[in-house]
DNA sequence: ACAAAAGTGTTCGATATACACCCATGT
DNA sequence: ACATGGGTGTATATCGAACACTTTTGT
């Protein structure tokens, strides 16, 4: 039995939610888009095959990753019997993929106008989209598809993108300065109109509250 | 590479949280419990082959199957290279375990109080506690783990025996109450002092509330 | 009659939601 | 000056937590 394991990698640019995709140049589906991935090695663990791939395909290396779920119906790939470890994982818009090798195929799709895909991988998203919403609510992995620096109002439009729904600014920064895990730097973010300031996310105070039981309320 | 199904399966006993392990008979950790568990056959889903060996080491079919996390360290089978898929069951404490083959081997442990387990199971039967946990509170998961026919006490006690917290007997009468997904029986379980009213599970109007959004509060 | 478990309401604090205007800057 | 996005407070409804006594039966 062979196993592998696939990866849907999000992030946000201009306010749309978008998963990587690469263009299949073997067959099966042959042309048609799917998530990175590819074979477990046998001397390494599912977690640090996620991690190879995700560095081959995007050259990042410390980005929130987390499994998913394992997907093992018996006609998902025709090559023969292989289950597949999916994975998620959010990257912040300002990193830039590599642009050699395999990327020259890599695209950033909106996950609300996916083509069809190759193999089960559009059931995989839509449970990878799932966990992520859910995820958005309760903990603080929304901070990890924006750089280290960002606004409130950027940080509010990541929730929007994710949640498909408008949120209330008041509302939105009363919650998050209750929970004072970010922290204000002295620096505006300009080139609009009126500066905004910059924060960064405080992970030392979330990690406190979290072992206190008190999560995060979106 | 091999694959495995392992399978923590809970159930409660007189008010405490308890897994099914078997004693294994050959190696490697001969005489050291185990969760149940055995290879993914070349022509079955990874669903299916959990619920085969539910069946095989229960012999009961209809109940609480979920998929929880894949195992997949390099050195979890000292056999070589086996990644386990593992999964969680709930089972009403009303079924009797099938007492033929190798069910002779099979034990109810409380959780609490298990002893050095074979491979990663302890592991295993931790992230499956957690998830329970978690399930406990927003799904009605929790009802999986009574016969069809039960008192409100009788559902206090799983919930506390899980929580491992006490809850307060009006709250948590009032919250399901408002639910409105237990309905109540023309029956009273007698026995103890006072007649209790007996309730049956109304999955009906659960699956209606749950796609409203509304979630399961305890 | 007494012991044991079943059943039942109210109060209070915390949290979520709805809602509108002034401010600082670029053009 | 005006257009654009940044920033701020209050009132109300809802929900969760704390808390004690009466009722019905078996012994």
């Amino acid at each position: 039995m062979q196993v592998t394991v696939d990866i849907v990698i999000f992030t946000i640019q201009s306010g749309v939610l978008k998963v990587l995709l690469v263009k299949r140049g073997a067959p099966p589906f042959v042309g048609r888009f799917a998530i990175p991935g590819g074979f477990v090695h046998e001397d390494e663990a599912l977690d640090q095959a996620a991690l190879r791939e995700l560095r081959e395909e995007t050259g990042v290396a410390d980005v929130y990753l987390e499994q998913l779920y394992s997907f093992g119906d018996v006609g998902r790939d025709p090559r023969g019997r292989v289950i597949t470890v999916a994975y998620f994982a959010l990257i912040s818009a300002d990193r830039p993929l590599r642009a050699d090798t395999d990327a020259a195929e890599a695209k950033w799709l909106a996950v609300g106008q996916l083509p069809t895909l190759a193999f089960d991988h559009a059931k995989i998203i839509d449970y990878a989209l799932e966990r992520l919403r859910n995820k958005l609510e309760y903990t603080t992995v929304g901070f990890q598809l924006l750089p280290e620096k960002f606004t409130l109002t950027e940080l509010q439009e990541v929730y929007e993108a994710i949640l498909e729904r408008k949120l209330d600014k008041r509302n939105f920064r009363r919650k998050l300065s209750l929970l004072r895990i970010l922290k204000p730097l002295p620096e505006y973010r300009r080139g609009g109109q009126r500066p905004a300031q910059l924060y960064r996310f405080a992970a030392a105070r979330f990690e406190k509250l979290r072992d206190k039981g008190i999560l995060f309320p979106f």
